[in-house]
RNA sequence: GUGCCCGUAGCUCAAUCGGAUAGAGCAUCAGCCUUCUAAGCUGAGGGUUAGUGGUUCGAUUCCACUCGGGCAUACCA
């Protein structure tokens, strides 16, 4: 339907001069009344050619040339709106595409030539994901499901870092906990990573090495063991929500292949560092930032800016159209800095998007549960998991604006997994099957021929909503908002549910029955392609 | 102190470049299964969109200030 809209005002703004270069937008009302579609152009019209809206209004539609069997009557409303009703018989048409393109129906080539690159998860391997890694990771996945629906070709990258202090207490812990299991009585420090999951990869060492190991360094073996375990238990936990990645950056490459060492002497070049007090300082203040940042300590050793900042040139070198980077709003100062220096270097930057997603506040027992990987007092991921399973924790973490906070109450999520939106969009779905196993038996099959006699509200409501599947879809993919398609799905399942209510098929005469079972096909087919971008399962029976 | 994000029904959250009567779920109350899955449907109650002012045909949305919450403000990552 807005397709058909934006093409008969593409042909109008031919002959109206006041039309050319003006974006219409076609809205849906929230009201009866109001038309299948509407659109403000009138009202922003009258301030541009001086005139009452409603005037520009009515000359508008004067002009514009459509099909009668598509749009049945255009109306213009209050100030100056002008609403357009629709023939219910071209509206029902649209379950033949929905049909017809199965699968594809929704997607969009917009992008089709584009590559896009989305950075997420990111997390040290220094222990187990938790909850908080959870969201990020579920809608660094949904965002690049719905880049690819629109057109793009997408990898998932994951970057890490297994060098610097972090890493060497990591193995440090290990290598205490072996020592412990080698009988030295010893205290465990209270700022070494407390997990239980260390003492178990002390054990791995001792069974296989029994006490060999006790003069080892604990940068060598003690690391690079727990960097392995910890590592193959992430991706075991993300495969576990049907997330997997492309690409491993490691961070420590940057510095092996000089890249580090590259980049501090183009800032040099550039007169974009200096150097005071033993440090080499990133002039930001130039570059419009606040103030400006070490980039090396008087240590020698870099702050996490200058691999940030090489590692993002690695990303253009590798052509990109698009570079998606999504952090916890904890990082929401540090990537202005790294874009700046950036820009300065002759990078576009308009090709990075940076998303930055609020925390997840964890409840339990009514109280806030404060979360810290060192001191093992968090809520792990794979727990999660196990509580309510993978499209329940999946669907939880984008149901919501990513600028909002997440208030997680376990219990409830516990408690009520069962009533969980998710479950009633996939409840929709798996009705459909049951519908179409039980029609089967009857000897009725879809017909496309009567699609005319799908005149009800429950019905029109339920198609016209179907007319919008592809807009909003890639409305959220391309602002990045995948709660945006939660929304649609469970509006849509909520029309279909009233439409199973008041409308039967086994039973009704016949021509009717297999028009509702062709309208069933095409809900069915979109709620599947819609579970689909959100990772979801689209199950035939529950 | 400063920067970013947020403040909408009892609770958790929506609301399409500013649109017409601000919507869902949970909770509460009242109904609907001898016929395709009741994990469903129908109805009721519940709102000064934190507050004050501004911009305009029109503000939950934009601007300013105030109040409240989260995160960040390192030669930690």
């Amino acid at each position: 339907m807005r397709k058909y809209l934006s093409e008969i005002f593409e042909t109008l703004a031919l002959r109206l001069d006041y039309l050319k270069g003006i974006n219409i937008v076609f809205n849906v009302p929230n009201n009866q009344g109001q038309g299948d579609y509407s659109t403000n152009a009138a009202l922003l019209l009258s301030k541009i050619v001086k005139k009452n809206p409603r005037e520009v209004a009515n000359e508008i539609i004067n002009s514009l040339e459509y099909d009668k069997n598509k749009i049945e009557k255009i109306e213009i409303a209050g100030p100056g709106f002008i609403n357009f009703f629709f023939n219910k018989n071209f509206i029902a048409e649209i379950i033949k595409e929905v049909v017809y393109k199965n699968e594809s129906f929704g997607r969009s080539q917009k992008y089709s030539s584009k590559r896009a690159l989305v950075e997420f998860v990111s997390a040290n391997p220094t222990g187990p994901l938790t909850v908080g890694h959870g969201r990020n990771a579920v809608i660094g996945d949904t965002v690049a499901n719905m880049l690819q629906w629109i057109g793009y070709s997408v990898d998932r990258e994951y970057y890490f870092n297994n060098a610097g202090r972090q890493m060497r207490v990591l193995g440090d812990s290990v290598k205490q906990r072996y020592l412990q299991i080698l009988g030295n009585d010893i205290e465990f420090p209270e700022d070494y990573y407390q997990g239980e999951y260390i003492k178990d990869i002390a054990q791995q060492l001792f069974d296989e090495y029994g006490d060999k190991l006790a003069g080892e360094d604990c940068e060598g073996l003690f690391k690079a063991r727990a960097e392995k375990e910890i590592f193959k238990d992430i991706d075991k936990t993300l495969k576990r929500i049907s997330i997997e990645f492309n690409n491993y950056f490691n961070e420590h490459t940057l510095y092996t292949e000089g890249k580090i060492e590259g980049l501090l002497n183009t800032l040099k070049e550039k007169n974009l560092s200096y150097e005071k007090e033993g440090a080499v300082w990133l002039k930001l203040t130039e570059l419009g930032n606040e103030a400006d940042k070490v980039i090396v300590k008087s240590t020698g050793e870099p702050t996490y800016r200058l691999p940030d900042v090489a590692y993002h040139m690695n990303k253009f070198e590798r052509k990109y159209d698009l570079m998606v980077d999504l952090f916890g709003s904890d990082h929401n100062a540090t990537y202005p800095d790294v874009l700046a220096a950036l820009k300065a270097l002759n990078y576009d930057t308009d090709k990075v998007k940076v998303l930055i997603h609020q925390f997840v506040t964890i409840m339990s027992g009514g109280e806030v549960v404060k979360m810290s990987t060192r001191k093992a007092n968090y809520i792990t991921l794979d727990e999660l998991i196990d509580e309510v399973g993978s499209d329940v924790v999946r669907y939880f973490f984008i149901m919501r604006s990513i600028a909002s906070h997440l208030n997680f109450d376990l219990d409830i999520a516990k408690k009520q997994s069962d009533e969980n939106p998710v479950f009633y969009l996939q409840y929709a779905h798996a009705r459909i099957a049951s519908i179409l196993r039980m029609v089967k038996e009857q000897d009725l099959k879809a017909d496309y021929e009567n699609l005319n006699l799908l005149a009800s509200d429950e019905e029109q409501n339920l198609l016209k909503k179907l007319h919008l599947f592809e807009d909003e879809m890639l409305y959220a993919a391309e602002n990045y908002e995948a709660h945006r398609i939660a929304n649609y799905l469970e509006e849509l399942a909520a029309l279909f549910h009233r439409f199973y209510t008041e409308c039967r098929i086994i039973g009704t005469e016949k021509k009717l029955a297999e028009a509702r079972i062709a309208l069933c096909i095409a809900v069915q087919t979109v709620m599947r392609n819609g579970l689909s971008i959100l990772g979801l399962n689209a199950p035939d029976k529950m």
